[in-house]
DNA sequence: GTAAATTATAGCACATGTGCTATAATAATT
DNA sequence: AATTATTATAGCACATGTGCTATAATTTAC
């Protein structure tokens, strides 16, 4: 991905944000007693893209959080119950 | 997108919620006193994306919201203070 | 009403999200 | 220790997110 003309600094991958968000998705995951087959069969998606999720792998859609907050049936932003860190 | 092999309905763009997250977004743009383009230069984005979400074109990654919210200094989960409607 | 500011749209290139399928690795159970 | 369950990874195809650039449309300011 290119970097902006700008100055700024382009934070494409924001790898705390989304270790933070993995963190959040499987303990809600856990909480609500699904393995992450499950979890992927019930909201109508695959179990590799879990993995990618809690693994930090991707940069998932904000249409795929949304899915998977539909199944543990929980508020979107309980998966984003966090404070982003600080960008460098 | 392929339709999944399980009879699970697949939600490939949850309209109904990308359109709160729009409606989130814009409210607390403009209660920071952000015009798009403002936003678009200080998240280091283009102002075509902040355009593109604005108006439900597309399904941002979970990267791209995080930095809107880095922008805008509040936290993630404010921007998805709602609750997803039932899906069909 | 005109000019300026803001927002929306379009087309292109390119990177990557996602499903599918399969296998490997790890953890839990027996 | 062996078996089963769960998680992680890999490669592929294809759709699409995102930046860039430009233009059009709409809203706001004067």
């Amino acid at each position: 991905m290119k970097k902006a003309t700008k100055s700024k600094r382009v934070l494409i991958f924001d790898e705390e944000g989304l270790k933070l968000l993995a963190k959040h998705l499987k303990k809600v995951r856990m909480a609500k007693g699904y393995s992450q087959e499950e979890l992927a069969y019930e909201s109508g998606m695959t179990l590799s893209q879990i993995a990618r999720i809690e693994t930090v792998k991707i940069n998932p859609t904000v249409s795929t959080i949304f899915k998977l907050a539909r199944t543990l049936q929980v508020p979107v932003s309980d998966l984003f119950d966090f404070k982003l860190p600080k960008e460098n």
